[in-house]
DNA sequence: GTCTATACTTGGATAGAC
DNA sequence: GTCTATCCAAGTATAGAC
């Protein structure tokens, strides 16, 4: 059963292999958030793993399949990260609250940088566009269903429909990465969340308790 | 005067030098939109436009020089572009229904891919992210401007800040530019676009006559 | 599984003829 | 200004020793 682990160990281990991939693996995310698609080569990636470049062709045939491997990584903890801290929340305050802070942490560590650096990426290397979509689509997905389970019974459901809100808020999650790691500023990024939270606050029915009129301004 | 054109002719003349320039520029331009930062080389470009890619290094100095003017020359056709259709508009309705229309000539011809491959290459070329962003501030001003003097006397004004919304409509721009090309379908673009079309119509004053309550809804 | 060494390709950049 | 020819660095990928 056991492939190349130490003979005697019981349950899952990490053969010497496995932990090479995993290696690699997190080089690869992170030097494809730090450098880019143009920047992630099999040189720099296996040095930045500590391992021979050639072992890249060995375990993932390509740096393509690298590559790829690396934004299945990403996407899987992401998705988890966000599926946890998504699910006790109902109202829409509480999604951008939510959403909000857990994209700082995918600013800081460049997760969002991954996906766009692939998403760049498919545009050069032929092939690539059909494997990254299959792994962004569910990121629609996603954004569609947290969406809906709260704005359905809003008034705004029926205006936006999930499936178009999903996809704007996918959008909006990749422009801003790309702006805010170009000059290094995460205000505005920070500043439109807070914002939005005021926004959700008035249509997910005023917290603070102040009626507004047709035009959102306050009711006396 | 006259540098190397023809002899005789007067007024403003193009030399082949200029020429040749122009051609490396639209290239790099089709280039960038097409292939993506990574696959924008010297001699791809080269030979898209007919010439020969040593002359990239005389004309430009650098791949980096080419690419940093055909991101200007996008920049500013574009800009001429929104900033003349956008020049009566003054509703909220108007703005977007303009920008919509406009867009779809974006995606079609690949100008905001340009963009996009050059903020993704910022990552990968030392010193690139500073020549990028200095060209990029430009659009969030000009989307902050349209934004804010359609929305100042609107209820929105007070609660979304044009600086904010400004940020938002570019990241939104460059993060559907990216969807749309990753799986080849605008729909999902063109609906957010009618969509907020509906959205505009709302907060800018219901066309149709129609008041609605503090949620949204229209009142009988 | 991992390393060294190497073959082959592509890319940036320059020299010199025209 | 433009072309040919060329240099050198960096990239992908493989062969073979350990």
């Amino acid at each position: 059963m056991a492939e190349d682990g130490l003979p005697g160990a019981a349950g899952v281990r990490t053969t010497r292999g496995d932990a090479t991939r995993g290696r690699l693996i997190d080089a690869a995310v992170e030097t494809l958030a730090s450098q880019g698609y143009a920047g992630a080569s099999a040189r720099v990636i296996a040095d930045r793993a500590g391992v021979n470049q050639g072992l890249i062709f060995y375990h993932f045939e390509s740096v393509t399949g690298l590559l790829l491997a690396a934004l299945d990584s990403v996407s899987a903890e992401r998705r988890a990260r966000y599926g946890a801290a998504l699910d006790g929340a109902t109202s829409p305050v509480e999604l951008v609250d939510v959403a909000s802070t857990i994209y700082r942490e995918d600013l800081d560590a460049g997760y969002v940088g991954v996906l766009v650096a692939m998403i760049a990426g498919a545009s050069t290397t032929p092939g690539l566009g059909e494997e990254v979509a299959e792994r962004i689509a569910p990121w629609t997905g996603f954004a569609r269903d947290a969406v809906g389970s709260v704005l359905a019974d809003s008034p705004l459901g029926s205006l936006l429909p999930a499936e178009t809100v999903g996809f704007a808020v996918v959008a909006l999650y990749l422009g801003m990465e790309m702006l805010t790691h170009l000059d290094g500023d995460r205000a505005p990024a920070i500043g439109l969340f807070d914002h939005l939270l005021q926004l959700a606050a008035l249509v997910g029915g005023p917290v603070a308790g102040a009626p507004v009129d047709a035009s959102g301004e306050p009711v006396p």
